[in-house]
DNA sequence: ATTGAAGTATTGTTCAACAATCCAACGACG
DNA sequence: CGTCGTTGGATTGTTGAACAATACTTCAAT
C-alpha cells in the first residue's frame, strides 16, 4: 500500500464481523446526502415527497425516514405541513461552522504526538490528491480533496465520534460552497497552505502547523462571510 | 434573575419567531431519549415495536422514525430483522467518549477570553446546582448538574453545533453511568473539582482551569474504564 | 449432543386512506 | 386600487392493515 492510495477507509482484506446491511431508509439517506453535497439540488428548493419517492422507487414512509435523518444533519430543513427544503445556510451558519471546525481541527492537530502515524499519512495523501486535481483542472475533485484534508486533520484526534461529527460539518460546509458556485476560487488558493501544514506536521512541529491552520481558517472564514453578507444584502 | 436559577435554557419573556411544532416522531424520540438517559430501560434490552407503539399511542411507522434518530445518536443500536436495543457501551466507547470530550471541552475553556460572560455564569450556576443537590443527597440531580456543568464548558465555544454535539455525547455518557448504577460514587468526588475549575475560569486563568479539567478528565476516564473492563471480564 | 427441518414471531416495506394544514385563486368591500 | 375573508385544491402528517423477509423456537432424527 503506497502513500497515495489511502483514498478509501475500507480495509478490503478483512471483513467486518457484521457487515451491517443498511436498511432502505439509510440507503436513501446516503444517496440524497451525496446528491446534496454534490449540489444536485439548488438551495431552498423543496423536495416533493410524491415525486421523490416515485423517482427513487421507495414508499413515502421510507423517504420520510430518510428526510428526518438529513434534517437532523442540517442538510435539509423541515417546515410543518410545507415539506422539506434544501438548507440555505446564512452567514451566521458559516461563522458557526468555522467556530466548530476550530474546535475540531486545532486541538486534534496540536495533540498529534506521533508524526509517523497512519493518520498523518492520510493527511499527506489528501494534500497529494488536491494538487493532482488542481494540475488536471478537476475543480470538483479539488474541492473533495480539500474536504478530505480537513477530515484527516480531525482524524488525528483518533475518535470515531469526532470523525463522524466532522463529516457532518464538512457536508454542511460543502452546501455553503454550493451556494456560491466557484470551487476554483474558494479552494485553489488553499492547496499550498495545506501542503505547508502537512510539512510542518510531518516534521513534528504541531504548534507551527496549528498556527498555520488557525490563519487558514481565519482567512477562509473571512472570505466566505464576506461573500455571504454580500449575497444576503441582495436576497 | 439570580445566579442559581439558570437551570432553564428558555427565555420565557420573548417567544421565538417560529415555535417549531415538533412532529410526532420527534416528540416520541424526545420522550424515549429522556427515558433512556434516565435509565428507564436496562442496557441491551430490546424495545419491541408492537409493545412500544401501543404504549405510546403512535403507529409503528412513526415509532420507527424515532428509532432511526436515536440509533444515529448511538443511544439505540439496530440489528437487521432483530429490532432495536438499548445501547450497551464498551470500554472502548468510554475511551472514545472521553477523547471527544477533551476535544470539545478543553479548547472551549482555553478560548474563553471574557470571564464575565453569560456563558461563564452558566458554568457557575451548574456548580451551585451540583453542590446543592449533594447537600440534599439528591444523587440523580447531582449527576444531572454535573452533566450541565460540562455542557456549559462546551458552551464556552459559542457554537450551536458544538452544543448540540456535546448534548449527544453527554447523553451517551449518561448511558455509560447507568450501566454501573452508582451516581454518588461517580459524581460526588468531582464536585469540588468543578468548583475549582469555575473559580479559576472566573478569575480569567483559563490555562489553569484547562489544566484542572484535563486532570479531571484523565481521572474520571481511568475510573470508568477500570470499572468497565472489570465488568466486561464477567460478561 | 448435534444437526436439520418445520412453524411462529417480529421486523422491513409498501400501500391506501383520512385529517390537518398551507397556498393560490377569487370575489367583496372600503 | 389594494386589502381582507372565503373557498377549493394540493401536499403533508399519521395511521392501520397487509405482505415479504428474516430470525428464533421447537422438536424430531441421527
Amino acid at each position: 500500500m503506497t502513500a497515495t492510495d489511502a483514498h478509501t477507509d475500507r480495509t478490503p482484506g478483512r471483513r467486518r464481523p457484521l457487515p451491517p446491511l443498511p436498511t432502505q431508509a439509510e440507503r436513501v439517506a446516503e444517496l440524497l446526502r451525496e446528491s446534496l453535497i454534490d449540489g444536485a439540488y439548488p438551495p431552498r428548493q423543496r423536495l416533493s415527497e410524491e415525486r421523490l419517492c416515485e423517482e427513487l422507487g421507495v414508499s413515502r414512509n421510507t423517504l420520510r425516514e430518510a428526510f428526518r435523518l438529513l434534517v437532523r444533519e442540517r442538510l435539509l430543513v423541515h417546515q410543518m405541513h410545507r415539506g422539506v427544503f434544501v438548507a440555505h445556510p446564512t452567514s451566521e451558519d458559516v461563522r458557526d461552522l468555522f467556530r466548530t471546525r476550530r474546535v475540531l481541527e486545532l486541538p486534534a492537530l496540536r495533540g498529534a504526538v506521533r508524526p509517523g502515524e497512519e493518520a498523518v499519512r492520510a493527511v499527506g495523501s489528501a494534500v497529494d490528491e488536491g494538487e493532482a486535481a488542481r494540475d488536471r483542472e478537476r475543480w470538483k475533485e479539488m474541492g473533495t480533496a480539500n474536504m478530505r484534508f480537513h477530515q484527516a486533520l480531525a482524524g488525528l484526534a483518533g475518535s470515531a465520534r469526532v470523525n463522524e461529527f466532522m463529516s457532518q460539518v464538512l457536508a454542511e460546509t460543502r452546501l455553503v460552497f454550493h451556494v456560491m458556485d466557484a470551487p476554483r476560487e474558494f479552494h485553489a488558493p488553499y492547496l499550498d497552505w495545506n501542503r505547508r501544514i502537512h510539512t510542518l506536521l510531518a516534521a513534528g512541529d504541531v504548534t507551527g502547523a496549528a498556527d498555520e491552520l488557525a490563519a487558514y481558517l481565519d482567512t477562509s472564514e473571512h472570505q466566505l462571510v464576506t461573500a455571504f453578507t454580500a449575497r444576503e444584502r441582495d436576497a
